[in-house]
DNA sequence: AAAATATGGACGAACCTTTGACAAAACCGC
DNA sequence: GCGGTTTTGTCAAAGGTTCGTCCATATTTT
């Protein structure tokens, strides 16, 4: 049994709504204490869960009150593959920017955790790496190199940003039958933001994405492109961009590359093995966008 | 047997709050010294524990100091879906990790998310990562050392089940008035795994869990330390194991920890450091659940 | 003697409840 | 598009509850 302080917390209504909620409308009828405190119950905070996000979709409450979880369930269900440009909120791209760059010289993990969700809800989940994560993780990175940002600092932006995003590559590659995509960085190349980006990009309109991680042998990465049939193979470069191992690198993996799959490369220091990258017969990938209509035009 | 005050700081509660939380609730029942002196046992320890840590969460005492032991422990574990029919009955934990690690040779995402999603519902977030992910990702890591395993397998497995914790590592770690602990492994140690099952275990008992990722500088895990004021700083000890540099690099942190902060050491190489971690006064961590113990006695 | 402990009482900060009011937003008839 | 109406979240006031803390006093341990 919860007080509704708790209730408030675990559904992100605050208490005044919850209580008006249920005198104007009825939506739950809660326990009570001996001195006439309200106790919540764990069915009635998956309900008040499934209101806010009915309402948030646009419908006003006195239209829904009545309706029973299961129908509250559908509506959610049915509304949700309607990706979102939704709200498109007022939220100040740069402001954001740079509270989270400010939670992350504070090493603020609470803090920095709200300001991704917040952005990552208003911009929708392409925008939010393309306009958000990409040019945070830049800020980042240059403050580190002109010694603002400290290197904790810069690993435990990569740390939080790795997991806030690994966790919509795993809930958006669920579909078995899409084109398989390769993710991974090449060996000595440890930033993998960039190759985690284009893993959720990718399971998010429908690849079937097999992410490896950062710095895999090349001989694993063409293993697995092999035996797993992959459509394409996606390789981020970033720092150190002057690895005089790269352009060997992808010569000899656009040499093993098994039929009827594509190497594609994008990152930070792509542009500089532009002319090579074409030789091979490799695409280079500018930017998110450009992978979204690469990877539809190929599968 | 305890007295009152070694109780108070083995709980973090101060002795008036056991004693008026008996007072009220009855939610101990010390023996008593002939003269009338409370003694408790180490179950009382534990239930006071747990009882602390509920109240934390945010529910109040009154609405839980009826409840079992057992009952305790189902809300400790905030990410275990509520009811739990299906603890230790039908899930076959031998054979689920064998089932994981053909998901993992088979590079197939899709499958090995579902399975560790089970695993964890049905053994709830500590078991399913003592029992099932420090199992699996061990047998991974043998099968790799004798060949059986591909390095593209390993890395897929680490990438996978480090994402899948991460998301856990996230949504838990909302406490901002909780003691700090500094996650991270040492330069050169490259398997961050054991660094993040300490920071989700950690979270969920309330620790506001600062995570830094693999390989930081020692400079930079004090920094962080001394201007956050943590209370502790956890090092997962892993391969390579036979570094030279590691025992400098634990008398480095030992020397320049900042007061009252506790250094932790864990993994699977660390007993080889047993004698000098005592001798510095760091604490060696043998697993999840001594981990947990260690956490509460330290708050 | 000094430090801990026990008991019961009292207090204040934080929290909860009900009621009513109000302004912004959404809707509707035109 | 535009006024009038309805809906909806927020706030304030006034009074009750919960819970940790503190105090006074007596007893025990060190």
């Amino acid at each position: 049994m919860h007080t509704i302080q708790s209730v408030a917390e675990k559904t992100g209504l605050t208490p005044d709504v919850i209580r008006i909620w249920e005198r104007r409308y009825n939506v739950v009828a809660p326990e009570r204490t001996p001195s006439n405190q309200r106790l919540y119950s764990d069915d009635d905070i998956e309900r008040l869960n499934l209101l806010r996000r009915v309402t948030e979709q646009g419908r006003r409450i006195s239209a829904i009150a009545n309706l029973t979880n299961e129908e509250l369930k559908d509506i959610t269900d049915t509304l949700r593959p309607q990706s979102r440009p939704l709200t498109n909120s007022n939220l100040d791209v740069q402001q954001s920017i740079s509270d989270a760059i400010e939670a992350i010289t504070e090493l603020d993990p609470i803090q920095l955790e709200r300001i991704l969700g917040q952005a990552f809800i208003s911009l929708g989940s392409v925008g939010f790496m393309m306009s958000f994560i990409a040019p945070l993780m830049d800020q980042v990175g240059d403050l580190w190199r002109t010694g603002a940002v400290r290197t904790c600092q810069e690993h435990f932006s990569s740390a939080h940003v790795r997991s806030f995003l690994g966790r919509y590559m795993l809930e958006s590659n669920t579909d078995t039958k899409g084109p398989r995509l390769i993710a991974a960085t090449l060996p000595g190349q440890l930033h993998e933001l960039g190759a985690t980006m284009s893993a959720v990009v990718a399971a998010q309109i429908g690849w079937n994405v097999i992410y490896l991680g950062a710095a895999v042998p090349l001989e694993e990465i063409l293993f697995s492109a092999e035996c797993k049939d992959a459509r394409a193979i996606g390789i981020s470069l970033g720092y150190p961009m002057d690895d005089p191992k790269i352009p060997l690198m992808l010569e000899e993996l656009v040499q093993g590359l098994p039929k009827k799959c594509q190497l594609l490369v994008g990152g930070s220091s792509t542009a500089r093995y532009s002319g090579m990258l074409s030789r091979l017969g490799a695409l280079e990938i500018t930017d998110l966008e450009h992978l979204s209509q690469t990877l539809d035009s190929l599968r």
